[in-house]
DNA sequence: AAATCTGTGCAATTTAAACTTTACAAAGTA
DNA sequence: TACTTTGTAAAGTTTAAATTGCACAGATTT
């Protein structure tokens, strides 16, 4: 018959807990970033409270470079922050504990580049077409006029579909989601079951 | 004074035409892609017709055998389908015209890949807690049964999460998003100018 | 001022992803 | 039956991304 002492279920406990950053690694890969943002993301987010640089190379195995390099990209990614702890030298860093407010500070932070890089090329491209219409003459071929009045038609579309996304962004940013998509709290075996 | 033949204007129309696969390309890779799905995506859609694996490789430059991987990669994806042309032997591959439906389909491929994953861990956890509270006595340190609570809270967060996403995605894919995020046609230049 | 600590720029290395080459099976054609 | 065509599996190569090691600047302590 198996026991446990004290000791082996504290072991046991941490070996859930690295069970779950080990798939919050996995899934941050979805957003486009590195594992590595996940895993520091998770080993945090377990550690429930602010750590330095050092103590996260420690938890990883990693050089301390690589997690500078990662919490900066987490900040820019705005999903952690540096926080000041008085006595200490050392930089200490904390995230995001809210999941849904990391998926939507990832999701806004993809998009709105995606948004902004393709809102300069469309105005490239309209000032390009138009300059090329005035090269239109009589002669132009049908096939010519064809393409040209295609391709107008294609940054319309486009001009559509990403007037959607952004809108999409402020949709999740201003947390006008949730009224149409809530957040339901579980509470599992609470203490009256129904 | 600069002027353009015929040939010319075709030619420049055309290198708009790539400035947007192009872009297709790179923005794809914000879905997690490489960014020749989004290539062959972009190239196929301006083609306005199925094409073929010779034809794709032809204008990539790329190996017929990564056509094939790609193009099977974008039907498992959900955004690109064999088309049937009599008379030719060959596979001929259409892809998805409606950007947002494209959007849509690769938001959710996506994410319902990780609320699989993670159901499943959750369920085994689970199991795991129950399975360890058994061997909780009189002796077990009170340090033991604080961690043990807070990962059962974890789990129930991180079901409440995941449930949300999993909702998300129904909402997406249902087209209910539309209702209040809706895709509003673009007309530039139109006749009737305002 | 010398010595230490901390974070990060930069070049080098390792690892993983993208892509190619070769080979071959299945189906069609002569 | 022998000969092509087509798609893809498998293994190898190239390219790009992740990661490390070194070095050093700026701040802190002695």
């Amino acid at each position: 018959m198996e026991s446990f002492s004290n000791d082996q279920l504290l072991q046991e406990i941490k070996s859930c807990e690295d069970l779950l950053t080990d798939r919050i690694a996995d899934n941050m890969e979805t957003f486009g970033v590195s594992s590595t943002v996940g895993r520091l993301l998770g080993i945090i987010y377990m550690n429930r409270e602010a750590m330095t640089l050092d103590s996260l190379a420690d938890e990883t195995g990693m050089s301390k470079t690589r997690m500078s390099q990662v919490m900066r990209q987490m900040i820019s990614l705005n999903i952690a922050e540096k926080e000041y702890v008085k006595g200490s030298r050392k930089d200490h860093y904390n995230v995001e504990r809210d999941y849904a407010q990391t998926f939507i500070s990832l999701f806004t932070s993809n998009w709105s580049e995606v948004v902004k890089r393709n809102t300069s090329l469309e105005r490239r491209l309209r000032e390009q077409i138009r300059h090329l219409e005035t090269f239109l003459t009589k002669d132009s071929t049908e096939d010519v006029k064809v393409r040209m009045e295609r391709l107008q038609q294609e940054l319309d579309e486009w001009n559509a579909y990403y007037n959607w996304i952004d809108n999409l962004v402020a949709f999740f940013e201003s947390g006008e989601i949730f009224k149409h998509v809530p957040i339901v709290p579980q509470k599992q075996e609470g203490g009256s079951a129904k």
